[in-house]
DNA sequence: CGATAGACTGCAAACGATTGCAGAAACGCT
DNA sequence: AGCGTTTCTGCAATCGTTTGCAGTCTATCG
């Protein structure tokens, strides 16, 4: 069907191992059989079978990239970095996605194994410590955005104790003294240094920690509905939200709507982790961006890194962490300064909304 | 490293043949040393080799799915669906992207047959017909959503004519007369196809088709804002928008908001293909469904019959549709009935939003 | 001019499976 | 018992590469 390197090598009037030995270069050919071959190679279309060569060298140029789903934003972008990335070197990504499920990352785990992928890219469920640990020995492994904490692998993170704090710093020297924030569970890493950054820059502006502010819960979006709804019915409600739960982002946002909250004239909303159409909205939606982009490139860097050394002795840094940023839009307002009397204009421009509101709510 | 056949045979003191046969279950081993070699070969922990197995058989258990991008919502159930369905039945899915670039598309699928794919679905850009009809005599291969005219590749489609006519009759049978519609690009099928299914059901009614009221563009935000804008900006502008262009709808968002236009109170909206947070969204936006999940779900049946019955000769059918269907939530409004005197409560309600929007439009 | 190093090249054995062919064993039949 | 079938097994070739080893050729040096 396809051309050989045995038929390119009787074409040349060569053997099949000079033929090889000029093709991949390994420089043990006189430079003219070189060219010749390679012109040669070239006319008849010659393309080189990467399974019988994987067969040989054990390696099948593909690396995997394992996430738990395609409908999270940053999961979209990380994919598509990967795959440009590695496309550019020769690679094919086999993207598998594992559902945050176990059970499923194990299988998926044994049949890229059998497949021979040459790196794994995997954010891990953290439920197959073991399995991980014996694969690395196989094959160069790099968790992405969570640690497996029964692993000593190289891992790649969001700075989300940074991010928080900067998102909440933020709102703070927007004038913010009652923030709210919905965060992810806390027994996941994300969901806890979310917290602690919230805290921290709190703490540094010597406000008190209110934890009928803080609310907890699982990554979809009626958990933003629900705290959302818990906050706004407070006796004080916040001024600001912080969405520090990027699936929660859609609960929230709803109803606000439905209760007509405007945004940021009523209550400032920050969020966390980019969606192409954050932007597009309006008011645009301020977020902090945990660096999806980053943190592929980054997470491919150290996969190539980890497949050229190949076994060598462990390395010292084994955690990265990919700085977190804020993106300012127009989710979030200035709160008046406590000076009466100037602030006539930004409540006219309000009133309409707040009228609404406190009608409905 | 890993187990190979030749252990196999070794710890059940048999050839290597002989446990081949056993494993792969072709039936010409005895009962007895089938069962006996299954059970050592679990024992042993035996994976056989794809790579070396696909150097002999010619397959490699790797299906290809290309697309244009992973940030079409579309494109990612899709994605979804094939990685599933593939996995169930012991192939990898490679993931590429493609980003409608001809170029792009040109060298993915070249690298892709280099590595053996099995089959492979792919979303042409068109541009490249011919050399996915010469791929095709050595590949199973089905398109997907747009058909490559210089190609006769079976073609799994979505029914655009049908969907689009849905959706225009919706918004007919609410009240509308004046229906914007906003389309993609006319050289592509389906932007012909949408633009004609909208006419049908115009004519059907019996409402004269109004240039004015129809918008075609390029796949992207914008287009939705600068067409929207033109719309609204009509001396009679239509009482209801149709996004028959996905990616526009963000533009066409973005729009009515800053005009402070309500919907469904002021202008309906209806638009075309989802995404999660529609009905999330307040109001949740009524859709025309494609129909992706079922549009991949096909495209894998198809594509695995092929590979099946390899290389029988051409079949009749070589393009399948796939059903629209129309999805209402809240962001179409019936149009009050023509009749005097009847229509105070939902003026009122829209009142606010209205008086808003004659301020500002 | 002969010896020797150096630079290329070819032979053949891998890699781990599948598979055609032929031999061996078991069986039934006359 | 002898023979033909049937059923199972093993040998060895094969898929398309890579690569250790040994051999050939040329050039250089003493």
């Amino acid at each position: 069907m396809s051309v050989t390197l045995k038929d390119v090598a009787q074409a040349a009037r060569v053997s099949v191992s000079t033929a090889s030995r000029a093709l991949t270069g390994t420089g043990l050919t006189s430079e003219r059989t070189q060219q010749r071959l390679v012109r040669i190679a070239r006319r008849l279309g010659y393309r080189p079978n990467p399974i019988a060569r994987g067969l040989k060298t054990g390696q099948s140029r593909l690396v995997a990239l394992l996430v738990h789903n395609l409908t999270n934003a940053s999961f979209q972008v990380m994919a598509e970095v990967v795959q440009a990335r590695l496309k550019a070197l020769g690679y094919q990504m086999l993207l598998c996605i594992g559902g945050d499920d176990p059970q499923q990352e194990s299988d998926t785990l044994t049949t890229l194994v059998d497949h021979r992928i040459d790196g794994l890219i995997v954010v891990p469920t953290g439920k197959n410590g073991a399995q991980l640990k014996a694969l690395a020995k196989d094959v160069p492994i790099v968790c992405l955005v969570r640690r497996d904490d029964a692993t000593d692998l190289e891992t790649v993170l969001a700075d989300d104790p940074q991010g928080a704090y900067l998102g909440t710093r933020h709102l703070i020297e927007l004038g913010h003294k009652r923030i709210g924030l919905i965060v992810g569970r806390q027994d996941t890493t994300s969901g806890r240094e979310r917290l602690s950054g919230y805290v921290r820059a709190l703490r540094e502006a010597g406000i008190a920690r209110d934890d009928t502010l803080i609310h907890a819960g699982h990554f979809v979006p009626e958990t933003g509905a629900t705290c959302a709804r818990r906050l706004l019915d407070l006796p004080r409600p916040p001024s600001a939200i912080f969405v520090a739960n990027h699936e929660a982002t859609l609960g929230v946002l709803r109803v606000t709507a439905e209760r007509n909250i405007a945004i940021p004239a009523d209550i400032s909303l920050l969020c966390y982790e980019d969606m192409p159409w954050f932007e597009w909205h309006r008011p645009a939606i301020s977020i902090v961006d945990n660096g999806a982009r980053d943190l592929a490139n980054l997470a491919v860097d150290r996969l190539l890194h980890r497949m050229d050394a190949k076994g060598n002795g462990r390395e010292g840094v084994r955690e990265y962490r990919v700085g977190a940023r804020l993106i300012k839009r127009d989710s979030c307002r200035q709160i008046d300064a406590p000076v009466p009397g100037k602030s006539a204009k930004s409540r006219s421009s309000s009133s309409k909304s707040s009228a609404a509101r406190s009608a409905k709510v």
